[in-house]
DNA sequence: AATGAATGAGGGTTCATTCAT
DNA sequence: CATGAATGAACCCTCATTCAT
């Protein structure tokens, strides 16, 4: 449950808490009502400090994204480094990562809120947030799906359109959510269970399908 | 359907167009660089008129964004009516969705950007956008989904779930591009074939299906 | 109870009308939130004309206020003129003057609060209240005040000092009024029997003075 | 009954200097030039701060006329203190009165202009005006009137109506001296001559009063 | 390193006035 | 004369950032 660094010296190991503990208060006031809606003060106040002191730890207000940005990367990348291995069969690696995603979501969602609230208006925020984040979810995904290719699993053999198509319907998923769309957001286990029954076998009923053969 | 506009009076369509030639350069600001990083001196030069003047046409900032969402909403009921009728077959209709939500996004990429900036830090600008745009185009889904199941073209029962995964992998698909992921952006066609495979055919290999049982 | 100025055109008459229906919504705005938070707006709005058609009468916002004060200016001629010719008794004298006073009061009360709303703000409108109201009343209150003297009804030989001894206490007595003193607001009888009284026997007991003799 | 103000901390005795500074700043402007003429830019530039720092003691413009007019009651208290022993002798204590208010108005003039000239248009500081310096100022007439109404030196016996009617006269001939009255502005001993005489023996001739018993 | 008062550029908004219709 | 949309200067206020303590 503690932070895996044991051997960096006193001062160091205060000065990173006392960064983390305004990271903290400024992604939950940035996911709370925006990046522009929330003040230098604001967080000051809420991390404890004085707005000064912001500045000690922090280039500038938009430094606090970027130190969001990095807190989440760090957790995602603890979170879903088991996957890494999982990838021998497709039923289980997809149920897998489902679950997966979910348990991202919810450990990150202040954090995701957070880049969000100013990623339309922050081109480099926007480009960190992919290079950082997003192309590394699609190169996972990737290198998990092509074994399951390889040995005969997976008939699609376009991986990297693959890994998109599985990274957009994630990121819509997520979104829908956000925007509290009654079904996604109360009724999760349907959503997955629609998912997974397209994923192994589509849309189009087989029979018709068998038919055609 | 309609609104009864040819026989409008001359100042009422005057009135109409300047408060068109205001959202249209807000619209741009706000999608160039966010709706807190545009002045309302920028967007009245940007339209050419006296920053008083868009105080003529909208209550205040915000009231610009709401208008954009308006125009937006219209364009969208406008493109997609002809979809309505299509839904007979299940490969016809996937295939004119897609090209359908591509001309949507084309046509007013920079009114979903404006409205994107702002959309995390401002809830009731997200209601608006989930019940005049999001949910909408979901009830639309459904509906045309809902034949394709009753006649045996769609296997899966969960319409209203079939729905949202459909509306979440554009909703994501949109968002990929928006990051500038390489593949999505430029290989656009890959992307669709292999979503109609997925649709279609599920991602498994249906040999091995068959094998497994 | 019609304006006794029957030989004007018609065009005049309209005209002389408008105008009024101007001030009057004018005065009662600037009476209730002051001249500086009575828009422009707000008085076409309440004359029921438009903004611009203020300016075919007067030249400015604060002409308007000239405006107001030219028709209290009147209309307290036309209410004190009476007056001129009753001060052959002094208890006769001082009872009139009350009632017409009060009268004054009532008929104008608008009208004052609109001037005095920015009478401290406005050194000409200062000046103009002044000599055409202010001045006028105090010599109104001297030509009344020297037959008494001289005839030996009033003891006091310096008239002009007496004047403004009265006028101030008049103007005190409005103004503890507008403030919402209670004894001045709600019991105005007791008051002007304690003037009388004063007026009429000074505040000091006679007796003491008899004795001192 | 006077605050410790000794040993403040030093933050606060300079902040405390700043917000008077300020303070004085605004009034002598609100003075000159009323209320709402008068630009926050101005009190800064006056007061020799930013403006940024003007919000930093005071929430808002309003804020500045709440706090001209805590200062002028904190300094009219000061020196009206001495006045609450003195009413033994009737000639003494209407003497000592009309000099102790003099000074008040001498040494507060500029607040009290700053606060009249917005004064009819709000009503909260009308109210605060009232209840804070023109209520107490009359309740301390009233005190001082008593005793010596009990031993005999006043005849009206209605205490409470005889301090309305003086305090009227005051604010009255402060509004005449204000509207550059030249009588009272230039001949202020001929005024307070005339008026000792009406209270001492009231405007009407004896002689004639005996005459018509 | 921590503080928080001071800063002042810049923001959204208002409103008296103008002028083409 | 009447209209009311257009104007833009000016206003009050906010807030990221600095810096003396």
């Amino acid at each position: 449950m503690s932070e895996a660094k044991p051997e960096l010296p006193r001062r160091e190991r205060q000065s990173a808490a006392r960064a983390n503990q305004i990271l903290d208060a400024a992604a939950a006031l940035f996911a709370e009502r925006g990046f522009h809606r929330t003040t230098t003060r604001d967080i000051a106040e809420a991390a404890d400090v004085a707005e000064g002191t912001l500045y000690n730890y922090f280039a500038n207000k938009d430094d606090l994204l970027i130190g969001v940005l990095q807190r989440l990367s760090e957790s995602i990348e603890t979170i879903s480094a088991p996957m890494y291995q999982i990838s021998t069969d497709a039923r289980a690696y997809f149920t897998a990562l489902l679950e997966v995603i979910q348990s991202v979501q919810e450990q990150n969602l202040v954090r995701i809120l957070a880049i969000l609230s100013e990623i339309m208006a922050n081109a480099e925020l926007r480009a960190r947030f992919y290079s950082q984040l997003v192309d590394p979810g699609i190169q996972a995904l990737e290198r998990n799906l092509k074994p399951l290719t390889a040995n005969g699993q997976i008939r699609q053999a376009d991986t990297a359109g693959l890994a998109r198509l599985l990274a957009s319907f994630f990121i819509g998923l997520f979104f829908l959510e956000l925007l509290g769309d009654p079904v996604v957001s109360n009724d999760r286990n349907r959503i997955d269970e629609v998912s997974l029954s397209v994923i192994f076998d589509g849309i189009i009923a087989k029979n018709q399908e068998d038919q055609s053969r």
